[in-house]
DNA sequence: AACAAAAATCTGTCTTGACAACTTTACAGA
DNA sequence: TCTGTAAAGTTGTCAAGACAGATTTTTGTT
């Protein structure tokens, strides 16, 4: 039973309770728990306490929820390195797993206008967008900028399954110099959301990655946005690590 | 005024709306929103439905609550390159960024044991963990294990103000020759929370780092809690990055 | 003008209740 | 045994209301 009199809120105390069972296995993964109309019974508190209780477990990763059937206990995440892989795809496959990449539409080549809040503003560029599925999941969305000067022909190219990394390094003899990016956590509305398959309460880890290249300076940028629900993403340290 | 019939939800219409009046500048950082109840009387709905868009803005980091006195649009993040530098402390300073970090507790050296799921299972650490403010908001906390064979003597060393990674090389001759970090969505609770002052709604990004050296292969083990809603941290690619 | 107390207002928590949208289960008929 | 429909049960959204804890504003007194 929960402690009406403890200063821990109710909702509180029943996060806390139903994250243990969960844990301790008391729950398999992909088991439904008991509903909330059934937890609002069993504790002896309002279904909106119960539904406070739940979304918190919803948004941590623990459970999630189907309207009309019910609530059920998450599978852990699987691990992917991604911050120091030489290509998505590529990578992907290298460590097992299941993963298919595939371009959203088509390479488009537009001029960043100069007062653009962008790191290649006043450039031409190729902008692809590219969505990778684990099991027919979204996992990672990217959004990809590369200057157009340094990729001649790029959207001439089948990027179908392709390392960018690796056509970089073969076809353009491009191996980036330094770069920077910075990590962020993101809520996604709109398109991103739907590419996705989140709603707007999913916490999504989202990095910004600008890469330097010895001909030119921020010559390519991208916007990685990474479920970290479905997976944990890592990076390997110590070499280079690029795109 | 929000549209009943539209397929929105009415929490999720204010929300939009709210968000883009922030966006836009209507309301400047630090300033106070129209009050829950103001809030439900001008757009015709419930408070709980008001609360709920709410809540969805606090945890995107537009905005901060405080009980008895209002709702407040949250500064924007400052940035902090922090997975590329040369010790936390240093660095910060080098950006010119008034941090301060100092140890909690003491060093303390004990075993890990054999089956522990840890990287530097069955081995001697020493163990310590730091906190980084800024302007006195937590926004880094550190719980560092590191290999006692390969830093002998570290318990009886003065750390605070130390750049750890400067020790390593100066003090000891370590340099990394790799290693890897992993990045999480992680929501705290007990004792990180309080340290981090954050409550357990709060998405933080959880980075787990491991370090190898020529010497010892998982050397150095570091948990870092960052706190993207009051900065966004960065790293700078190329050369090696360490801690 | 300054201070203390009371009142008002704010957010936080919780309840009961209702209805919509969706899925699952049970039942009737072929 | 199979199919279609109704009933039951689930989550999602929304409302009104109450009270607690905290802060701000107003009022009264000196």
């Amino acid at each position: 039973m929960l402690d009406p009199q403890s200063p821990t809120p109710l909702y509180h105390q029943l996060a806390e309770r139903l994250a243990a069972a969960i844990r301790a296995g008391e729950f398999a993964p992909g088991e439904r728990i008991p509903s909330e109309p059934r937890l609002a019974a069993e504790y002896g508190i309002g279904r909106p306490t119960v539904r406070q209780a739940l979304d918190a477990l919803v948004r941590q990763g623990l459970l999630s929820r189907r309207r009309g059937s019910g609530t059920y206990v998450r599978e852990a995440p699987k691990e992917i390195d991604l911050f120091s892989l030489d290509g998505t795809g590529a990578s992907f496959r290298k460590q097992g797993l299941a993963m298919e990449s595939h371009l959203l539409g088509e390479v488009t080549r537009h001029r960043l206008a100069d007062g653009e809040r962008h790191p290649l503003a006043g450039r031409d560029v190729f902008t692809l967008t590219r969505l990778t599925r684990s099991e027919s999941t979204p996992v990672l969305l990217e959004e990809l900028d590369l200057d157009a000067g340094l990729f001649p022909g790029l959207d001439r190219l089948d990027l179908a399954g392709q390392s960018l990394s690796a056509l970089a390094a073969e076809r353009y003899f491009l191996r980036p110099s330094g770069g920077r990016q910075s990590f962020h956590i993101d809520y996604l509305t709109g398109e991103r959301a739907a590419r996705l398959e989140v709603s707007s309460e999913t916490a999504i880890l989202r990095v910004e990655r600008l890469l330097h290249f010895p001909q030119r300076e921020a010559g390519f940028f991208s916007r990685l946005y990474c479920r970290t629900d479905q997976f944990v993403f890592s990076q390997t340290l110590g070499g280079f690590e690029h795109a």
